[in-house]
Parts: structure tokens; C-alpha cells; sequence
DNA sequence: ATTAGCAGTCAAAGAACGCGAGTGCTAATG
DNA sequence: CATTAGCACTCGCGTTCTTTGACTGCTAAT
């Protein structure tokens, strides 16, 4: 019994199951593919991978559906990644014109992504370890609200919204921004706690209690800059995918907004050597997530030593792998590129 | 036959079917509603509420359903717009709390109001047309891009890339992102177009062409200030509203996403004069949207002058428009508060 | 190791059918 | 004229039963 004939009958039961998304039996599978043995041989092969726990049939008399590991089996040995079609890549460079800024940037990229794969896609904000303060302003709401904002030399604004308790003019808020940008211009902003006490002491008196809460909103604000989000397109294409998942729906949407869910899950996502990193089903450790994989790359934005954030897509379990991990990795190559700048 | 009575059955026949979801019937119907008549008075009622057009039979062996006009009559006349709850109160105070900037404070919003509604919120960004311009900063991404960041006084950040022809060092963009917030400090955001030529001939020569680049920038943030965005949230519930709307929720979710028809349609609806917009099912005049209703209300972000920008909630034309209304007003009344300060 | 043949299984699709909720109509009543 | 009781009629829905056909696993032969 070969050995490679039954990978062979495994990729054939993934690639007709996800293309018809029905069990595939052993008489079909040998007239689909040209495979040149009689649907018994098939079964008896099947039976084995059934005994792997690589397929299972779903009731008695129907065909074999891949589990889980078949899954993973499948794409770690069998599936390629293919490389991208002209017009994928040429709606990649429409990408770079409609790039107005950081933030629409990604919002283009996860969409983008989205109708590429007719998934959804989540793309990480990029962490700003290595990102220097650039600029802090504190601009008056009310008598006595004000917003705190802090510019990062990666182009990343963050902003917060802080208290005072006595009344303060416009003025004496400029300022504070000001002696606030001078102190701590260039300064890395994961390089906390602040020197508060210094900051406080480098104003008049007068002014001291409303900048000792604004310092420490900066602190909040550069403290919270390495807790990161996500942004989601595509979430119509769950439903869209055929009814498929069913009334499976809602808890998954439930789940995707959730961002905490992702976020750990890409967090501890390991690459493999072609740079992918693939959740399969129940390996997703999340039970709304059962039915669904997701796929997933680093993308780096300031040369190689620049930590990176992830983006990938979350779709049904049975999904084409293949064009998948190409559109993936290829979004994540292509957005390393234009945040690194060649 | 008194006129009120008919008011009455179809506001039970309302009540009944967004509580039940069936169709209601004659003999249901007086059981319920201790009204005083026997079924067949009600079925005459029926039968000349059908003929108004106010209600419908899904089949002739069922009861009746309100068809879009007959939820218009509801709230147009029927419904009171109830209090809030304690709960809900609360809620909201805790709201305030959590607000960390302005873009978290329009998330924290529609996401309590998901919760509260158990529908799908949405919130327009304010209006800039009354800020003032308050800072602008330009920052060096690559050799030949840079970020042009202005700050309103309304506390709204907007950033966008720009791409030089010549590199430039990061000093002589500082320069420039000073030289522009010195012109335009405190110029009121609506303000367009702006003296170009001015504000390049305020810098030195050499200047002057990544001057015209990055001005145009602002030009174009400020213009761009007018066109609004949409956050959303609890599209999960779309799912989960007990398998409601079928297999109609792709297109629905899509249509959301499409956030031009929801913008286009929040715009257009007109409040009436409780301060209310509500626009039912095929009255949104979207395809993907018959089924739906949406619930909006203005606030307003600075004083009875500021425009305002709208929130509300979309949701299955079969929903509880007394709550809901409630609901979208209170929390439409209570961010005005916030952001306008008491 | 492979194959043909065969009996067995079982989900899914269809047909038949009675149930019952609900209607509209008519005729009687105050 | 509004209201009511009574009655015949309709029709969607759930139930049950049957049929179909796509599979499998096994066995015996090559």
C-alpha cells in the first residue's frame, strides 16, 4: 500500500469537500481525479486515514469529510501556496494611491484582504515599542476637561480625555503641552514610567496640580499604546459563504468582536517556516471559533528589527487553504513594504 | 363602530407580534387584551384595518401581521416613548467613566446602546464645522514621506501621508508643521479653501515645494472633515435576534457596511417632533434594508448653535419601538450632555 | 495489494394526512 | 348600525411512512 497514494487521497478529500462542500465518497473521488485504482482501493485507503483520525464520515452512509488534524496535515505537507493572480496584484497597487493615511491605510489593507479571500480580515495595529514621542498637545473641552494628545514618530495619534479639578484656561494648557513635548520629545514611548515628578516640577506652581494629571495620562496613554486593536472587514462574507456555517453565525460574530478573543489567539499563533501561522478548528481554543480556522502573517513596519503586528482572515474551517495563505502572506509582504518604505 | 377601538387592535396586534412573532389572531387577541368584544367584532376590526392597508394575512389560515404602515401608524400615534430604566440609567453613568478620548467615548456609546437595544447601533461622527484649527505637525515616516497631522479644537485628530518628491530631512518638516500652525491657529476648520500661496511664500525656497505638498494635506484633511463616518456596533445581534430575518442577514450586513447607504439614510430621515427619526422597512428605500427599521436621533456636540450628528439603531422592522425609541433618545440626550459639558 | 461483487445502513427527500388555528360570511339580536 | 354566535371552508404545519440512492465494509477471487 503506497504511502503517497494516501496523501494523495487525503488532498483530493479537502480539495473536493471544500470545493463542494459535500462528503466526498470513494466513487467520485476516483472519477475526479484521475487516480488509476478502483473506488475499493480508495476505501480500504480511506479506512486507514479514518483510523489516523484524519477523516471521518458524518453519518454511516455518507461520504468522508477531513477532520481537523486533516486538515492540519493538509497544510503543513501537502498544500502550496500559490502565487498571486494578476489581478490580485493589481488591486494591491490600487492599495498604495488610495493611502491617505496610517489609519485608512490599514482600514484599505483589511478590506482589500476581505474581497481577496471573501472573508473577514483583521489586521492588528502595529505595537509602538520602538516608537519615539513626538509631539504632546493638551487642548481645552471645557472648564474643566481636556484632551491630552500624544503623536508618535510612527505616525500613530493617540488621545485622552482627562478631569481637572480646578477651572483652567486655554492658555496654561498650551503650555503644559509645551513643556511636555520639550521634555519628552524623542523620548521611546515604551520607555515608562515618566519621570512625573521632574515633568511636575518644570512648571509653575500654579499649574502643577493640572499637569501632574495630564503627565499622567501621557503615562496611561503610552502604558495603554502597547495593548493593540484590531480592524475587521468583510464580516458580511460569513454570512455570504453559502449559509454554510448556519446558525453558527452569531456566536462567531460575537466572538470576532470580542477583539480580546483575537488578539490572544494571534498572539499565540507560531509562524512556520513560510512565514504563516494556521488555527485550525478546535485549535483556535475557542468554542464559537470550533468551526472556523484562521490564517494569519506578521507584517513588520520599520525593518527588520521593528516588532510586527499580524493580520489574517477568519473563515469556515473549510476553506481554500491554498489561495488563502497566498492572499495572507502576500497582503503582510506587500504592507511590510510600504510601511518600511522602498 | 368606534373609531378608537380599531387603534386599539392594532396597537395589541403590534404589541402581540413583536412579542410572540407570530401572527396573531382574533380569538388570541381578546384573550390577552381584556378587551370587551367577542372575536367576530374583532375580526370585522381586522378586516377593515386590512383594507387601510395597516395589516396583512402571511396566508389565508393565519393571523394578522402589521405591515410597514401599520408600524408607522404605531409610532406615529400609538406608542409612548418610555422612561428609561434603572439599570439602563446606570449604564449610561458608567459610561462616562470609561471615556477616555473622543474616538472611545463614540465607541463606548454605541456600544452600550447594542447592548441596551440588543439591535446593531450606530453613531455618525460630529460635524467639524465649528472647530478650530489648533495644531498641525508633520512627521517624518520614510526619506519621501511624511504624515501631516492637524488637531482641532473639537479634540478630533486627522493624520494624513503625503508623498515628497525631493527627501527632506525630519527638521526642516518640523519647521514647516510650526510655520503652518502658527498661520492657522485658531482659523475655524470649515474655513477652506486656504491662502496657499501664503503660507508657502512663509517659508524659505528650499521649502517651499514640500510646503505646497503638505498645505494641500491640510486643504484636504479639512475638506474631508465634512464627510462623516460611521462606527457601529453589536452587529452580532443581527444574528442572534432568535434566527429572525433569516437567511436576509448577508445583505443586511453588507449594506451596513456599505456605510454610504446608512450615511445617505440617516441624513435624509427627518426628526419628528419628538426629536426622533424613525425609518420603517421598505421606508429606507433599500432593497436590503425592507426588512428593517432604523431608529436615529440628533445630537448635538457644542451648545443649541453646534450641528449635530445623528445615532440610533437598525434593527428587524419587527422590533419594540417603545423601547428602542427610549433607548436611542436618552442616550442621544445624554452625549449631548457630555460633549457639550455640564 | 488490488479488485469485483454484494449486502447492509441511513440521511435526505417526498407523499399522504390529519390537526387546528383562523378566516369570512350569514343571520339573528339589541 | 354595531355586535355577536354559528358554521363551513381554507391552508400551513408537523407527523408519519415510504422510497431512494449514495455510501460503506466485508468477503472471496485475482
Amino acid at each position: 500500500m503506497s504511502d503517497t497514494r494516501r496523501l494523495h487521497v487525503l488532498r483530493a478529500i479537502v480539495e473536493d469537500y471544500v470545493h463542494t462542500r459535500e462528503p466526498v465518497g470513494s466513487k467520485a473521488l476516483v472519477e475526479r481525479h484521475h487516480l488509476e485504482v478502483s473506488p475499493a482501493t480508495i476505501r480500504n485507503d480511506m479506512a486507514h486515514l479514518e483510523e489516523e483520525g484524519l477523516i471521518m464520515a458524518p453519518h454511516t452512509s455518507a461520504g468522508r469529510i477531513p477532520t481537523d488534524q486533516g486538515y492540519r496535515l493538509f497544510v503543513d505537507r501537502i498544500t502550496e501556496v500559490r502565487p498571486l493572480s494578476k489581478a490580485e496584484r493589481k488591486a494591491m497597487d490600487a492599495l498604495v494611491e488610495a493611502a491617505d493615511d496610517y489609519e485608512s491605510m490599514l482600514e484599505q489593507t483589511v478590506r482589500l484582504l476581505a474581497m481577496l479571500t471573501n472573508q473577514v480580515a483583521v489586521i492588528q495595529h502595529p505595537q509602538q515599542s520602538t516608537a519615539k514621542i513626538r509631539h504632546v498637545d493638551v487642548v481645552q473641552m471645557s472648564p474643566h476637561k481636556a484632551l491630552t494628545i500624544v503623536i508618535l514618530s510612527s505616525g500613530r495619534v493617540e488621545q485622552r480625555m482627562v478631569t481637572l479639578s480646578d477651572d483652567i484656561d486655554e492658555d496654561s494648557l498650551h503650555r503644559i503641552g509645551q513643556r511636555l513635548s520639550e521634555q519628552l520629545y524623542h523620548r521611546s514611548a515604551s520607555a515608562t514610567p515618566l519621570p512625573l515628578d521632574e515633568l511636575i516640577g518644570s512648571v509653575e506652581p500654579a499649574l502643577q496640580p493640572p499637569m501632574a494629571v495630564i503627565a499622567n495620562a501621557v503615562e496611561a496613554i503610552l502604558e495603554a499604546g502597547r495593548v493593540d486593536r484590531i480592524i475587521m472587514a468583510g464580516t458580511a462574507n460569513l454570512a455570504k459563504s453559502g449559509g454554510d456555517l448556519g446558525p453558527a453565525i452569531g456566536p462567531i460574530l460575537e466572538a470576532l468582536e470580542e477583539q480580546v478573543v483575537l488578539l490572544r489567539l494571534l498572539h499565540e499563533m507560531q509562524q512556520d517556516q513560510r512565514g504563516l501561522s494556521v488555527a485550525i478548528g478546535r485549535e483556535t481554543s475557542h468554542d464559537s471559533l470550533a468551526e472556523t480556522s484562521v490564517v494569519a502573517a506578521e507584517y513588520v513596519t520599520t525593518g527588520p528589527g521593528g516588532e510586527g503586528a499580524k493580520l489574517g482572515v477568519v473563515g469556515p474551517t473549510r476553506m481554500d487553504y491554498g489561495s488563502t495563505m497566498s492572499a495572507v502572506r502576500a497582503m503582510a509582504r506587500y504592507l511590510s513594504r510600504i510601511l518600511s518604505e522602498g
